[in-house]
DNA sequence: ACAAAAGTGTTTTACATACACCCATGG
DNA sequence: CCATGGGTGTATGTAAAACACTTTTGT
């Protein structure tokens, strides 16, 4: 096969993780090299002997030291000047993190990572700010119809994280009367014994995200769907 | 930038038509090449200056002479060996089309294009059998939430045509008076004068998609969506 | 007149929405 | 006893689902 194309093939991870009752995302810097001081996607060339899925999870642990809970394929973007040094075409994914999990080894000597919130995105490089806004476009319409939202979460939780999970992505009100007999009716989330009490305010009870049961009823047609106006 | 990569990007394309009340695949035949007699999807290397879908418009165009109203990425594949003969990732697409429209040029030198029923696909080359697959899914999700199944119909079409395209997708028998109830409450079907004979039965009323009413609609928030048990 | 496909309304059921007060704890 | 966040039930509105007969044409 003698085709004569001088593409690169890159991979590169919109993270999400939540954190203080917000949605943020993950960044590295590069501190040397071309693009020193730009913010980017973590993320990387793909090497020859490994698939697209590999690659992302071994930049993501090489670049920030997390592993993802959740990983899922977002986009391909292939614009011819996206990357000026070279033709590169991005494969995308999504990434769901607890960042309580993993302290970020910002530490490490070529590379700085860190949380940004979702309202607060500096410039990035390349074009990863569209890369981001379809990340969470999807985010946010697969909340809707995927219980993923449980991976950005402990994973033990009191209702109101969950709640305060699904308003702050979809920004908007929901009421806690319905979101509750909402989730509830599903019968995918398990009560424990345990309490948590932040301080002020009645303990909240814990639950659990009962993964067994979900794909159990997954497989008998079950459907997980939310639909706040 | 030196990087040592050796990996080719394609495209490929699952193009759905729709005729004799049967969903169809556009698929392709090498008459001469390493891959002889297997069946494919149209498609091919991309080109160092073009997007990813300029590639597809093009070789959609070269292999088969087929344009696509609706084009939508659809999912990288990656698999190391997908290819047995090179390290190649697959860009696909999904492509609506009307096979009223073409013509099939299945007279060129090199290929034969044939339009094949869902339900009877041929053994296909590469991991062509899992892109369609991934391609059907995205189908039958996406014409439950998005205006694209007038992509399949002639422009003026009787209601009994929509109706048997989403059975005949869904796989599933939908009431006939509630999914014209539905359709017609979003406003977005413009009635014609004009009646189709089809020999028995009584003439039947045609329809436009008004595509200006429906970007219109959007625009305020209004969200296509239907739902059949 | 009959076969074939188009066209048409009503009733029932389920789910989404809206809404406000009491409870348990810490300070 | 007050502040803070957790927990709960009911009534109303709206959309989905179930369901069968009449109309228009060709033969």
């Amino acid at each position: 096969m003698k085709i004569h194309q001088n593409i690169k093939v890159a991979v590169d991870a919109v993270v999400f993780g939540y954190s203080d009752n917000k949605l943020k995302i993950l960044l590295i810097q590069q501190k040397f090299g071309s693009t020193t001081n730009k913010w980017a996607l973590p993320g990387g060339f793909v090497k020859d002997a490994e698939t697209l899925e590999q690659a992302v999870i071994r930049e993501l642990n090489e670049e920030t030291g997390v592993k993802a809970n959740y990983l899922e394929q977002l986009y391909t973007f292939g614009a011819i000047n996206r990357d000026e040094r070279a033709r590169v075409i991005a494969v995308s994914y999504i990434a769901l993190i607890n960042p309580k999990n993993y302290s970020l080894k910002a530490d490490t000597d070529a590379i700085d990572a860190k949380w940004f919130d979702i309202n607060d995105i500096p410039k990035l490089a390349f074009d990863h700010k569209d890369i981001i806004t379809k990340g969470l476009e999807r985010l946010k319409a697969k909340i809707n119809y995927q219980p993923i939202g449980f991976e950005l979460l402990n994973s033990k939780f009191p209702f109101s994280d969950l709640e305060n999970l699904y308003q702050t992505i979809l920004s908007k009100k929901i009421d806690r009367r319905n979101f509750r007999k909402k989730l509830l009716s599903f019968e995918i989330l398990q009560e424990t014994t345990e309490f948590q009490n932040i301080g002020s305010g009645r303990p909240a009870k814990l639950y659990k995200f009962n993964n067994k049961k979900y794909r159990e009823l997954e497989q008998n047609g079950f459907h997980f769907e939310i639909k706040f106006a």
